[in-house]
DNA sequence: ATTATATCCGACAAAATTAGTCGTATATAA
DNA sequence: TTATATACGACTAATTTTGTCGGATATAAT
């Protein structure tokens, strides 16, 4: 529990990679080769932070992707969301539909939890990441 | 992602049930009944949570269970480790045998958030939660 | 002693989520 | 025209989570 998903891994192994590499277009291929990531899951992770604006995309040889101004910007937080929708530790924080809510006796402290995890990943940008 | 598990949702529900019962032993269906919550799979929950002493089991009719001292200053990182292990948002904050670790750029980053998160949990108690 | 009620424990099955694959379309530099 | 790259959706496989079942042990009450 409390893991994030390898499509996270693999983007913020990604965003450093092209951070590192500012000076040049990355296709895929190039860092699915150096991380030993699987291309196509990789390709569609970084479609979603191009379709965000978080990285450029260049079509066509010599094309590939390179971080945009908004990388260094960007929390913790917006990028989770981007790739896997509003962080909580349980759903009842963003959805309703929870039978039990009446019942619920910890419903409030599992909000300060989550208020304070939300607190820390707005805190921390792509940027502190490739530090 | 970064969803606690059922088992632990059930489990803070039980204890903060517990320690606003503390004047009699609680049995299960009880608990069970109040919340919505699958008995067999809430039974195994607190039996570990017994063998850990912070709960405290008493067998036969008229048994159930009651906070123990101990509940009031288990953190809730100690809390989660009995019930589902080590918390890391990586394995490799952890385990070992990662194909990756000698190319990772990543390893330095998440093992700072793991430690923030971690930092977090070792802050809060069983107490704190049924505040 | 017997019975009913409760915890204890492991193996198993179902469901949900996560991870990864495949096929095809589109854009563009050479 | 060709080769290379991103874009995108449908599909399958693997893993994790969730829940079920069967039986054992302990003990209070009758």
């Amino acid at each position: 529990m409390l893991k994030i998903t390898k499509k996270v891994e693999y983007a913020l192994i990604a965003v450093r990679h092209l951070q590192e590499n500012k000076e040049k277009l990355v296709p895929v291929s190039e860092i699915s080769s150096s991380y030993g990531i699987p291309k196509e899951i990789l390709a569609k992770t970084l479609q979603k932070l191009a379709s965000s604006n978080i990285i450029e995309s260049y079509k066509g040889p010599n094309g590939g992707y390179k971080a945009s101004k908004k990388i260094e910007s960007t929390t913790l937080n917006d990028f989770f969301e981007i790739l896997e929708g509003p962080t909580a530790i349980m759903d009842c924080y963003f959805e309703a539909g929870c039978d039990h809510l009446n019942s619920c006796n910890i419903r409030t402290p599992i909000n300060k939890i989550n208020d304070s995890i939300r607190n820390l990943f707005d805190n921390l940008t792509l940027a502190d990441i490739s530090q």
